[in-house]
DNA sequence: ACCTGAACACCGTTCAAGT
DNA sequence: ACCTGAACACCGTTCAAGT
């Protein structure tokens, strides 16, 4: 990870370390068994080197939670940019690129759900979340563009939560738990056609 | 909540004191924030007590959440005894308590669906877990008895999905931060009747 | 059978001291 | 400006010893 054999004193990039080595432990170990001391032991320095990069292990958290959610962000504009540009295509693409992340970063997805990185005070984790929102409520809008505003928020609310509470049951093994992989791919398929259809019937 | 005020040498009910500790515990600290020591002390026993009656720190919160799914069970089975009874009508007073349960009990109802309880191996938790969902699961099929299996497991996930990632999103204050509690009842409300027409509609 | 108290190896955070 | 090492108050788990 490092490219010189014996480290300077100053390490230079230690706040990316950071994040980077607790990534890997967050999915390794998970939410109860993340340690501030292992993050930084992989990171090749002392303990007590993060706490001048992060106020505290929760800070560390908030930010993996915040890279996280520009991460899904980005693979949710991704997977919608290689569909085609109708309005339901665009809003099952983004459920796909939604749920691929989360399968591929189950701990971090966890703690980007959690409690556990506080998000109600305002601040850089929730602008990276409510961009998220922001990008799925244009899609939905999109696809209903006469329906009122009431109607609007109800389909966002529907989408989103069938999207986020298939994805999320999958990977506590409350659904699918027996599936192959691929079976398992159709099952998320075949619920996000039926969301999309939904809103479109309920929103035109 | 002991009877005497001298604590004899031995509890006799510690396990269901631990238990008694332990939830309200884990609802005022979070579940990176709970502890076995303050749970110990809490219930006014050494912090080595615990050991005889759970072999970890895991084995106590596995115990928390199979207790939590039996409840959240018992809140289905009770909100739908309460509404009428047709098949929709099942379905959203289902929804009900389900979203009941988890806003009053927003932690534990986390800790359920995470994966920090190992739901993996058999055992009272996986078990208290498949009765919730054989409960949801039977409402669905009575709603469309003459759809064919594949349909009938597809409507199943959508509505397991959309009723629990909308609290889930809601808990997580993703879905109606700003919004009343009165609000967000009747957000949630829709939501189920979406839902449920949905079920009727594509299982018909 | 059940619980305590000491012991052990950890942990997060703080802070003087080093570079 | 950034990092270390020691220190502090915690934590989970184990185990001899108590009742």
């Amino acid at each position: 990870m490092s490219r010189q054999k014996s480290q300077p004193y100053h390490h230079g990039q230690l706040r990316e370390a950071l994040a980077t080595s607790g990534r890997t432990l967050l999915e390794e170990k998970g939410i109860r068994g993340f340690t501030l001391r292992e993050c930084a032991r992989r990171a090749g320095v002392s303990h007590a080197a993060p706490a001048y990069h992060f106020a505290s292990i929760d800070d560390l958290l908030a930010e993996l939670a915040t890279r996280g959610f520009d991460e899904l962000a980005a693979a949710m504009t991704a997977e919608a940019a290689r569909a085609d540009g109708s309005a339901t295509g665009q809003l099952v693409a983004q459920g796909i690129g939604y749920m691929a992340f989360a399968a591929g970063n189950p701990a971090l997805f966890q703690l980007m759900f959690s409690r556990e990185a506080n998000r109600l005070e305002a601040g850089p984790l929730a602008a990276a979340s409510e961009a998220v929102r922001a990008l799925h409520g244009a899609a939905v809008e999109a696809a209903i563009p006469h329906a009122s505003g009431e109607i609007k928020q109800r389909m966002t609310d529907f989408a989103g939560a069938s999207m986020h509470g298939f994805i999320a049951l999958v990977l506590e093994g409350e659904i699918g738990g027996k599936d192959s992989s691929r079976a398992l791919k159709a099952r998320g398929l075949a619920l996000l056609s039926a969301m999309a259809e939904t809103v479109v019937r309920v929103g035109a």
